[in-house]
DNA sequence: CTTTTACCGCGACACCTGTCGCGTTAAGAT
DNA sequence: ATCTTAACGCGACAGGTGTCGCGGTAAAAG
């Protein structure tokens, strides 16, 4: 679990530590955070988004329940730091060739990350409701995810399956929606086609000269 | 608040009760159920989502907070039986005379609905993470207005603006999804624009023959 | 090494959440 | 009118949640 060290405050809305004052990110403060950030992964596969409370985390991570609270306020907080050390992986969308099959791909990924049984995705989307930490970290998880499937659409433009202007954002929005709608918002089972059908027609509505800049209705 | 009487137990996973058990709901029964179904409303919209709690709900309608849950569980269950009762109103998809226009109604009115600041819908939706009862409700009322607005699809089927075969179900939700997915999900700002770039972009993917029970890539 | 103080451990605390048993009330049946 | 009992009111209770003040520990500075 692999922790950059700049992070170290992020999720927590009253930003900026005194300028000049001394802080003490090192040492026993930084074992502390990553005794915490450790124990919320395995509650979180055991028990679930709602057996994950402060108090459980504290008692298995051995820190107390004081200082819990102190660094990150509540859940959210804490699930947000985790989704902020792993936002700093090196994941890269899928390349397949061609536009439909990226986005194929790229929506068979959501889907297996929504569908397993304690998903952290789905529980940070939970806690996003309750906590405005994690609702900024998920915002901030999501807006770099979009940044690096946008490279997905400059391919196609390249590869000349696109005409230019295309808003990536917007496409890349059109052909996962249908998906977090059917499992997140209407809490529905997997649909192994879906991912598929979703990707065809945002490559469909693309060609047809939606996402352009320019409205072209044709 | 029209209530129908029909739903007394919505809500509730315990479904069934004794088949020849004499049950009570006239009365004083009726009249708790209205009197705790009134104190939601105002409750949500004073104090928010959060601030909606079994007890605030029983202290605010004068019933007895053990009531309370004995007959609704949880805030989910209280919310699911609201929207039961909201769910059996009026209501009809918008009817502008062209699909693009009907869609882009209906997003605008989802958009002014998930926009306003103590929601019902975003409440529910929250819910609906923590409660099976809320979950089961929100499913039931979405399902409902899919129903509903099927028939605008049919209408531009009639007029010829698309070709049949047509999945009503598909089209609706892939026109309304990025809507769903930018204001509860990204929790963003309202875009006055997004409705009718999200019923453009469907339209076009219809056109394209994306909806089709038969996939015609072209 | 000594000093400063940021950060942590600790226990107490007020509040909220959900359940339970018991006595009472009144809806529905006779 | 009378009886039966479903549904409610009531208070107590255990457990969880979040905050606070105090004292101790150990980073970081000198």
């Amino acid at each position: 679990m692999a922790v950059t060290k700049k992070e170290a405050e992020s999720g927590s809305e009253a930003a900026e530590p005194p300028p000049s004052a001394a802080r003490r990110p090192g040492g026993r403060t930084a074992r502390v955070r990553d005794q915490v950030l450790a124990a919320v992964g395995p509650l979180l596969v055991e028990h679930g988004f709602d057996g994950l409370s402060v108090d459980a985390v504290a008692a298995r991570s051995g820190v107390h329940r004081a200082t819990v609270y102190r660094r990150w306020r509540d859940v959210g907080g804490l699930l947000a730091d985790v989704l902020d050390a792993a936002g700093a992986d090196r994941w890269t969308a899928p390349d397949t060739g061609c536009l439909e099959g990226d986005l194929r791909a790229l929506n068979e990924e959501v889907q297996d990350a929504l569908s397993e049984e304690s998903s952290l995705a789905r529980a940070l989307i939970a806690a996003s409701f309750r906590s405005a930490g994690a609702a900024d970290a998920l915002r901030r998880f999501w807006e770099d995810r979009y940044e690096r499937c946008a490279h997905v659409v400059e391919r196609a433009v390249a590869r000349g399956e696109l005409a230019p202007p295309v808003e990536a954002r917007s496409l890349l929005v059109a052909a996962t929606a249908p998906l977090y709608h059917h499992l997140v918002l209407l809490h529905g089972a997997p649909d192994p086609a879906l991912p598929g059908e979703a990707a065809r027609t945002a490559v469909l509505a693309a060609r047809a000269g939606a996402f352009g800049t320019r409205s072209r209705t044709g």
